[in-house]
DNA sequence: TGCAAGTTAGTAAGCACTTACTTACATGGA
DNA sequence: TCCATGTAAGTAAGTGCTTACTAACTTGCA
């Protein structure tokens, strides 16, 4: 007979468990997409029987759904510009731009599931893309259009459509993280500091539309 | 019985068919991607049996396989620089940046599909991106940091890594043609021609590079 | 009439999902 | 301190359906 203390029994509570295959989920479905991964392949990765996926998750679908919530918790809904208040009173451009795009790059390089999810999302026409559009993206657009437009009238930046200007900035960073993530995770082509990246890309932009 | 004639029996060649298989098989991997696409639907939306599937294709990979090439003929190897050899020779800055903007960003339009399909193969490790990136993207990458540099030891440009420049510049027109593929396609955020995108791009860059 | 285009009717393996069952453990009364 | 017990965590072994792929056959046309 085998001694019970050789076989570590790991025996979890419903919600530590109910996590733990999330993230497995979530791991594996950035890695492979929605229909590329099989319910057993997760219950393999979290050390339970295929049972107990379904036991937590009314289905895959379910578990899709219950991975855009925990994402978009844990993710979406961050403040973007709460880490430049001071930056937006002194209208300082530079510190703006630039803080919005270094913690766009640390965001986007600490979580690169996230951003496979959301492409394979957008791919399989699934609901986290849209969420994460409606709520997140198109929010960031209006402020930082809302910012240019601003100091256009100032008379600082030159009277370019703004989302235009948006969308060459937000470009930029989407660009650079799907680079490193995707295409380039080596860095061959590039490689430079988030610190770097952010800086020049915030100088190009800024040097790019002002009077 | 029904009269033969009142039934079209649409008897391609061997040739024919295959391509039109193909074709349809590129259109539902780009939708749906590879596994989210089964090889029943690729032969009714062809409206063939499946066999013949399996006739002109020796195994689904295979199929994903043809398609790489049949995609790299028609795409991957145009010379991107052939348009703009005029500006290039007279050093016109904003010629060369808003015609290879204008070309891609007409290109990505036509061929949403592409777009589509790269991504589904850079998400699921696949080779067509690797390829495609190898042979096209790192090209346009040499080239248009090769002519920074050039400029920037004219003196008309600031001294600013070549390479971040490029990224730069890609990341405004990739990102835009997958905002309005992937998560925008009605446009809503943002409606403009190719040709105010393009031009657009070309002078935030000059203006954000220029000494 | 030969041969390539095309089909029908499979196969075994894999899929999401279920049923019926077993095991570990916190809890509270003796 | 012990052990009975209810409950929640967990499993084995399926279900019917779908998948990629095949073999053996039929049909239309040069």
């Amino acid at each position: 007979m085998v001694n019970k203390t050789e076989h570590i029994v790991t025996r979890m509570s419903g919600e530590k468990r109910r996590i733990q295959i999330l993230e497995v989920a979530i791991r594996l479905f950035a890695k492979q997409g929605f229909s590329g991964t099989t319910t057993k392949k997760i219950a393999q990765e979290a050390g339970v029987s295929e049972a107990m996926v379904f036991k937590h998750f009314a289905n895959k679908d379910k578990l899709y759904a219950d991975i855009i919530d925990y994402k978009a918790c844990n993710h979406g809904l961050e403040d973007p510009f709460a880490e430049i208040s001071e930056e937006l009173k002194n209208k300082d451009d530079f510190g703006i731009f630039y803080g919005m795009a270094l913690n766009a790059l640390r965001h986007h390089e600490e979580d690169k599931d996230f951003i496979r999810l959301l492409l394979h999302s957008a791919l399989e026409n699934h609901e986290l893309s849209k969420t994460f559009f409606d709520s997140y993206v198109s929010e960031i657009y209006d402020f930082l259009s809302g910012y240019i437009n601003q100091r256009q009238k100032d008379g600082v930046f030159l009277d370019v459509e703004p989302k235009i200007i948006v969308r060459a900035f937000v470009g930029m960073m989407i660009h650079h993280s799907m680079s490193n993530t995707l295409w380039d995770p080596e860095q061959k082509i590039l490689k430079v500091s988030d610190e770097q990246a952010a800086r020049e890309f915030a100088n190009i932009l800024l040097n790019g539309i002002k009077k």
